[in-house]
DNA sequence: ATGTTC
């Protein structure tokens, strides 16, 4: 059988032939009703990143690991003429150690059970998350930006994270159990996993907040959160009088207000206001710029023109924060596609319209590898 | 993506 699925994306937009295998074959799993590719696409493991799927049954693994992944933006009380981000990056450390505050009042704030994983609230992890400090650098829609609360004059802050330890470990006890295949919604696995998926899309929100408290309490400044989306997770939804299951794979949300679709810490990224009706694109709009090499080639590629002194400071004159090499190139602007294009194929498809444009001052990522001690140098003169 | 890689 040959289930029904589509790319919004220009023909400007190059996407992969392993991300469109990729959309294919998802698309062609038991249950499948429809599947978008975003024009963000691009190949992840064993599923496309960038798409979102609408099915009969539930796909734990098609949500992957980073259950309740997604990006929050905070207005700042600080003003952009007076932001210095060399002072800035001097202020914020040990943002990767455990947080030193109330854990417990601040689960209660998202009715959040303990787990194993709590020391790692408040930290932003790894691959391409992220925690940026920008201004404004253009406003398209002044009555947007106004209904959202956000000042032209004040820094923003924009986190990108997830839910760490605790959807891995979510999905790792889910695979064990029954593999990768769909589940049927009824049963005592998916309520089980649906129980679970609930507590770490909450748990990822919480995270958010709290790496943001954090950079502002390091910061001497104070700030209000003014959205917060998840772009991995999967929902109920009505869909021509029959319950179906909505999954987002690196897929925003057209129907939560306002959101931010980054570019990468070398471009500008973009607020959206989604339009009304986005049935064609499942209720979703990209997540990202979407990358164009794999994680592991930057190095390569990139080692010869560029070192790491280099890019530490990006074409739009913002600073990063990363003292992981490999991290360093693996994210560097480089390895994404043009948020321009991107942002235009989902205006071009009447998706959502620009409310401003978002310029990067402070890029953090992280301060050293957790995985390497101090004094342990032994990847030192590891080779690509 | 991941208290990451035996």
């Amino acid at each position: 059988m040959n289930h029904p699925y589509h790319l919004i994306a220009s023909a400007e937009s190059w996407i992969e032939g392993e991300a469109l295998r990729q959309l294919e074959q998802t698309a062609q799993l038991p249950g499948m009703r429809q599947a978008v590719g975003l024009p963000d696409l691009h190949p992840g493991n064993g599923y496309p990143i960038g798409a979102a799927f609408l099915s009969d049954l539930i796909y734990p693994a098609l949500v992957g690991n980073d259950i309740g992944c997604g990006m929050t933006l905070w207005q700042t009380d600080l003003l952009v003429r007076k932001f210095k981000p060399e002072r800035a990056a001097e202020r914020l450390q040990g943002l990767e150690d455990p947080w030193e505050g109330a854990l417990a009042d601040w689960r209660a704030d998202f009715a959040l059970e303990p787990t194993a994983f709590d020391t790692a609230l408040g930290t932003i992890g790894g691959g391409n998350h992220f925690a940026e400090m920008q201004c404004i650098e253009s406003v398209l829609d002044p009555p947007a930006l106004l209904t959202l609360g956000i000042d032209p004059d004040q820094a923003l802050l924009l986190v990108h994270s997830g839910s760490r330890g605790l959807g891995e470990a979510i999905l790792h006890a889910l695979i064990a159990a029954k593999g990768h295949a769909g589940l049927d919604p009824e049963t005592p696995e998916s309520l089980d996993y649906l129980r679970q998926h609930e507590q770490a899309l909450r748990w990822a929100e919480a995270n958010r907040a709290l790496i943001a408290r954090r950079i502002l309490d390091a910061l001497n400044a104070d700030g209000a959160r003014r959205l917060d989306v998840w772009h991995n997770l999967v929902q109920p939804m009505d869909w021509q009088g029959e319950r179906l299951w909505l999954h987002r794979k690196g897929a925003a949300p057209s129907d939560r207000g306002a959101l931010v679709i980054p570019g990468s810490r070398g471009t500008l990224s973009y607020l959206v206001k989604p339009c009304v009706d986005c049935k064609q694109s499942l209720y979703s709009l990209a997540h990202g710029a979407g990358r164009k090499w794999k994680r592991g080639e930057a190095r390569g590629r990139l080692s010869g023109r560029q070192r790491p002194e280099d890019l530490i400071k990006t074409a739009l004159g913002g600073r990063v924060i990363c003292e992981d090499k490999e991290l360093l190139y693996d994210e560097a602007p480089e390895n994404y596609k043009g948020i321009e294009r991107v942002v235009g194929d989902l205006v071009a498809a009447g998706l959502c319209t620009i409310i401003a444009a978002l310029r990067p001052l402070l890029t953090y990522k992280v301060r050293r590898p957790a995985h390497r001690q101090p004094g342990m140098r032994k990847q030192e003169h590891r080779r690509s």
